[in-house]
DNA sequence: ACCTCCGACTAACGCGCGTAACCTAAATCA
DNA sequence: TGATTTAGGTTACGCGCGTTAGTCGGAGGT
């Protein structure tokens, strides 16, 4: 194939015109470089580069744009990413390792970051990890992980986990940006981004107060993990607002199950009769527990809301949309969480400050029919 | 710096130990590259990259092999994927688009993908899609994304639905091998994996049946799509089999959750009086009907499965875990769907034949306790 | 008539790596 | 003893692209 761009323009657009059926046809199987695009248009491949990046200072006439554009179209050109990425030494990936993949609570972490770097033109490498999976097949999968997407030259690394509590890092992740979503580093070195449970916590409570409700029961998790211990600390903050104070016999910790909420729903419900100190309203602080309780209360011959309101925690569709009632709760933010980590790793990798070391999310009310 | 690797080695040696304490310090910024690695170890780097790759048909010494490994660690050197892959053109990457990352709901479909790239060495890209997403901000995501995926160079591509149905793959997907999941080419032309509902309906129904019920009421979806049709049609199977016949009374159709179950369940159990007709099982075509058909059986003051046994389908966790008691169900083998789809792809690429250009997977029946 | 400047490009190098082809000294063989 | 093989490497090229440092012809200025 004549290489010579020293071929006449006219000769150039015959051959041009000739290979555009092939072009177009199946015969174009792979490979349609740079090189061809300028070849096509009767350029040298430095300008065809610079048109395509939208390079500035730079002057490239109007007619000249176009029959590129028009080669690019009809040769079906795509840049190749790791060309570019090689030559230029910057990849515009990051990667994020996660749980998440294994344990679908979380996907909206994925999702809102996804859409985030979407918008800023970056790709997302999701990688596993096995964070939580001590028994599985893929021991060390994690470290393995994060190896994997610094091989791919990910500008920054986005670490989530499936429930806020402190994590251990690999080491490995310090070679780029790294932000935690949903966790904080428990060595206190790395950046995170976690929901804000004391405030969500007191919204739900507020909620409660705001429909007349005084005596509130609380169906806790294991009091030592932060959700617990945010959540419970708005909790009393919104009593104390309106003057209450949690009566510590209403709090009853159980496992973080239907079952366990079943079962606490029950000791709360039994310790009482109505009027006599039986609470009117029960917050519990997830949605798989208000899914016990809903059965404790029913079962009981107890109406939600009438008797007994309920309000839970986490906002997952699949119990709090389909609950009858449907379950009014405060919803944790996790499409923003994972949004807020790209923009942060975006900041981190241009050198710029962020806003803090730890970022708080809000977690809003979202009313539906339990209250 | 000295390049001239006719150097003696004893030299090298020396200049490798000064620079060691660097190389371990905080001075290595980044770019370790299989050059600093080749001088390191006083060899070539095709001889780095030989022993590196386990090139074949070469023979290398067993020393230098040794040498080679401790200057990889000792300078933490990564191998780049990108130049890599652009050297030896191919990626090792597959490329999966999806609305999953969407819709958390068949997120097991990435997770089965995942472990089996993983397991053959190669990665997942994962990329949003829009197909449900019609009033989102996201129009021709689907599009883009794909491109994208092409301009990584992914060396195939899988296209996953949430649910079982029917799908317009773009044009741009016929570049690459390209394999359905959990839906099937509308057009016919591209290969699909999708779960073989038929079996799972006479699976469920013959549970049923294997407990001693035969008059059975079945709560169905969208009696249209695929997994209606497949599911009923396995459910009159399990029947005739056992010489009875689906009672079109029985079959009542509803909106395809919690609320449509209920109203369906109360239709069905409504109409008879126990002993005089009522049906002594409901199958439900999916579990959030399943959770909607429980209230209406405990508000009937009927028991589960006492009174009235039930029977799922989808085994969504959330869901089928955590109702009381826990749901009897027929799982999606999404994880199975994903892997399998993997393994297509794999044998695509490879030029090899696939086993047919529709593939059925099993649903397996999980046994609860509502039956 | 000469110099300068500017618009419109192009030549050439390097990113990090895979790989075909080649090289050299020692061991083996006829 | 000379020819040939073999172990143990090395040289050089190219993958597709970004980017710096030019080149070249003509318009403007003096």
């Amino acid at each position: 194939m004549a290489r010579s761009t020293a071929e006449s323009k006219a000769a150039t657009a015959a051959k041009a015109t000739g290979e555009a059926a092939n072009a177009s046809g199946k015969a174009r199987q792979r490979g349609v470089t740079m090189t061809d695009v300028a070849q096509r248009a009767g350029v040298s491949r430095t300008t065809v580069s610079f048109v395509l990046s939208n390079r500035e200072n730079t002057s490239i006439s109007a007619e000249t744009r176009i029959r590129i554009a028009e080669a690019v179209q009809e040769l079906g050109y795509r840049p190749n990413a790791g060309a570019r990425a090689l030559a230029s030494q910057r990849s515009d990936w990051y990667g994020i390792v996660t749980e998440i993949v294994t344990a679908p609570f979380a996907v909206d972490i994925i999702k809102g970051a996804q859409d985030q770097a979407w918008l800023d033109r970056r790709f997302l490498l999701i990688a596993p990890s096995d964070q939580a999976d001590a028994h599985g097949p893929n021991q060390g999968l994690e470290d393995a992980a994060i190896e994997k997407l610094l091989e791919q030259r990910v500008e920054g690394l986005l670490y989530a986990a499936t429930y806020h509590r402190g994590v251990h890092v690999p080491e490995s992740a310090n070679e780029v940006p790294t932000v935690l979503i949903n966790c904080f580093d428990a060595d206190g070195k790395l950046p995170s981004i976690v929901p804000d449970e004391r405030t969500g916590g007191r919204v739900a409570v507020e909620r409660l107060l705001q429909a007349g409700h005084t005596r509130i029961g609380v169906i806790n998790l294991d009091p030592d993990i932060p959700a617990a211990i945010g959540r419970l600390e708005g909790a009393r903050e919104a009593l104390a607002a309106a003057g209450l104070e949690l009566d510590p016999e209403l709090v009853v910790s159980g496992h973080a199950t239907a079952d366990g909420g079943y079962a606490a729903a029950c000791t709360i419900l039994d310790r009482y009769r109505e009027g006599q100190g039986r609470p009117t309203a029960l917050f519990c602080l997830n949605d798989r527990m208000a899914m016990g309780a809903y059965d404790a209360i029913k079962e009981r011959g107890l109406t939600i809301p009438g008797d007994i309101a309920v309000i839970g925690f986490d906002n997952q569709e699949l119990i709090a949309a389909y609950l009858r009632p449907k379950l009014t709760t405060v919803a944790l933010p996790f499409e923003e969480m994972g949004a807020l980590g790209v923009r942060t790793l975006a900041a981190l990798t241009a050198g710029q400050p962020i806003a803090a070391d730890q970022q708080l999310v809000d977690c809003p009310l979202l009313e539906r029919s339990s209250v």
